[in-house]
RNA sequence: GGGCGCAUGGCCUAGCCUGGAUAGGGCAACAGCCUCCUAAGCUGUAGAUCAGGGGUCCAAAUCCCCUUGCGCCCGCCA
């Protein structure tokens, strides 16, 4: 099997046999010139302007059995590939493996650590875009062969968490999400006016560093609770964890010590720090008690153990931490693990930036609730004859997949401002753009039989496109890899939804000969297969109808 | 003040790393398409000094420098 990134190096080695070029010199073309395009700029400048170069190459190319035409075109030799080639390498990969690409294998162990939020309050949508641009690489990394692992990393024992507790303590309350929460934004209010909070706080952390079991079990509790509401929202909309990892058991298994140990601290009044170039790091208060980067870099020395590449998702205010944590574990403890930071810019209201403490968020839950609200409300309207509960059904997948899709789609350094009517727009560019053709296709094979004859390879352009395009989709997915970049599905799904429709508008299925309907069959069968493929990778769920 | 990002039609966005052929989509607007596999679809029209200036190059949205605007960071918070 011949996968797109072959057939350029294949182009590329017989190019260069001829003449040195850069392999960035040939590239998938998507200026609609021709498939691949290999530049040749730098061969026209040769003395005798490099003609029988061009013409020895172009022969060369033409003589391939994957290739229908090359032909020089001002700087540029442009390489078609043949359609029933690639209508081939796709269908017999699904009909022999049910998916394709089937090629992809890495043996290496990944840890995504993504979400990592505390504790203290509902995910709000910010928030909400690390836990999906985290789930969206490891569906990727995944499907790209890598053995992959999702971690959380639950901040347990910071400062905002022991306010959390405090207030739990100071106002009592049931231990329910609203309760809490409620405490924890009147604290900080308080705070404000009564200085004495501040200490209280304080002498809570230290109990809680000297493993005191009445605060220990409390918090416990408290971050339980906040834990599991944070979790099923996320598993809502498809997002689970293989690892919970407490940053409190850290604290108590003596690793964080261990780090301290190992590293050259110099002191201030008690506190501990490290020197790195133009910086100062504390990894200890003044009081003994431990601060987040010491415990960051156990816990990276904890997930060394167990993966040769380390990513974290993180929103950009992490950065400077980052950057700082890279430099420790790589120069001072040297750990040689490939280590990425995949940073994204936050999602802000319209009228500014949202924040727990001060209540001015939209939860993830809130969201996916009004999501599914509007999208209930269509399908009432467009499918009467189902059954509520199918309606329902539908309306959930569709405002999961809704609420990812709107994430997902936007590059993670790009910031967003959030507007619910972008959001609940359900047309070209969203998921449920994305899944009406799933149904679309679906609906065609449920009416059809199985095709008896073999299928003619005479395609009209509609379908030569959309072979071309499903033929590309390990294009996509490697980059997507490679790269983290999960938006590239995004897109590269709206472009393939775009061929399909095209596709559906213009060549009938049910009803053409024999040969026709064959091949047509088989098309929709392999585009309904990559449609999932694809879409599974950033979380859009495909349902039968809608 | 220092550091890091971002800036593309009225709005949202792709392309920038790795410079090349008419800057690709979508929303909103306007004009059309359901006796034919789901119209959450499709076709067409209109709309762009690629923030501004300079530089490198045969060639710049893309690389370099400067400027402007916005976001983030510069805690013994996380």
């Amino acid at each position: 099997m011949l996968l797109f990134q072959d057939l350029r190096k294949s182009i590329f080695d017989t190019v260069n046999e001829r003449f040195k070029i850069s392999e960035n010199d040939v590239y998938l073309d998507d200026t609609g010139h021709s498939d691949i395009t290999v530049r040749v700029f730098r061969i026209l400048k040769s003395p005798d302007g490099g003609e029988n170069v061009i013409n020895d190459i172009i022969t060369s190319l033409s003589g391939k059995d994957y290739v229908e035409k090359a032909a020089a075109e001002g700087g540029y030799i442009n390489v078609w590939i043949k359609r029933p080639y690639m209508l081939h390498e796709v269908i017999d990969s699904i009909e022999r493996f049910g998916i394709y690409p089937n090629v992809f294998q890495e043996s290496d162990r990944v840890s995504v650590e993504h979400t990592s939020a505390n504790p203290t309050g509902p995910l709000h949508i910010g928030r909400a875009r690390n836990s999906i641009i985290g789930d969206s690489v490891y569906r990727i990394l995944s499907r790209y062969g890598y053995r992959t692992v999702r971690q959380y990393f639950v901040n347990d024992s910071g400062k905002q968490m022991i306010s959390l507790y405090t207030a739990y303590i100071r106002y009592g309350g049931p231990l329910t999400i609203d309760s809490l929460l409620e405490n924890y934004q009147k604290i900080y209010r308080d705070l404000e006016k009564d200085p004495g909070i501040e200490k209280e706080i304080e002498k809570n952390i230290e109990r809680y560093e000297n493993a005191d079991p009445e605060v220990y079990g409390t918090l416990r509790k408290i971050a339980g609770v906040m834990l599991d509401g944070i979790a099923s929202t996320l598993k809502r909309i498809g997002i689970e964890f293989d690892e919970f990892d407490w940053e409190s058991d850290l604290l108590r298994d003596g690793s964080v010590k261990k780090v301290i140990g190992m590293l050259e601290t110099k002191d201030d009044d008690g506190a501990k720090f490290i020197e790195i170039p133009g910086k100062k790091i504390y990894l200890t208060r003044k009081d003994g008690t431990t601060l987040y980067f010491a415990r960051d870099i156990a816990y990276h020395l904890l997930k060394a153990e167990n993966s040769e590449w380390m990513i974290d998702v993180l929103g950009e205010d992490h950065k400077d931490h980052a950057r700082s944590l890279d430099h420790v574990l790589r120069n001072m403890l040297r750990i040689e693990n490939r280590l990425s930071f995949l940073y994204y810019s936050f999602i802000t209201l319209e009228t500014g930036k949202m924040s727990t403490r001060r209540g001015n968020i939209v939860t993830l839950q809130d969201l996916v609730d009004k999501t599914y609200e509007e999208a209930l409300k269509i399908v009432n309207e467009k499918r009467p004859d189902l059954s509520d509960d199918d309606r329902k059904r539908i309306a959930e997948a569709i405002a999961t997949s809704a609420v990812r899709y709107s994430i997902i789609r936007v590059s993670a350094p790009k910031p967003i401002t959030f507007r619910w009517d972008e959001a609940l727009n359900f047309e070209a560019n969203s998921a449920p753009f994305i899944m009406y053709s799933y149904a679309r296709a679906t609906s065609i094979l449920e009416k059809a039989s199985e095709p008896v004859e073999a299928y003619g390879t005479e395609m009209e352009p509609e379908e030569a496109d959309l072979v071309k395009i499903m033929y590309v989709y390990p294009y996509y997915l490697k980059d997507a890899a490679n790269d983290l970049k999960p938006d590239l599905i995004a897109g590269y799904l709206v472009s393939l939804v775009q061929k399909f429709n095209d596709f559906y508008g213009a060549c009938r299925v049910i009803g053409t000969d024999p040969s026709t309907y064959a091949r047509r069959i088989r098309i929709v069968k392999a585009y309904r297969e990559i449609l999932s493929d694809a879409g599974n990778l950033i979380g859009i769920k495909m349902i039968e109808q809608m």
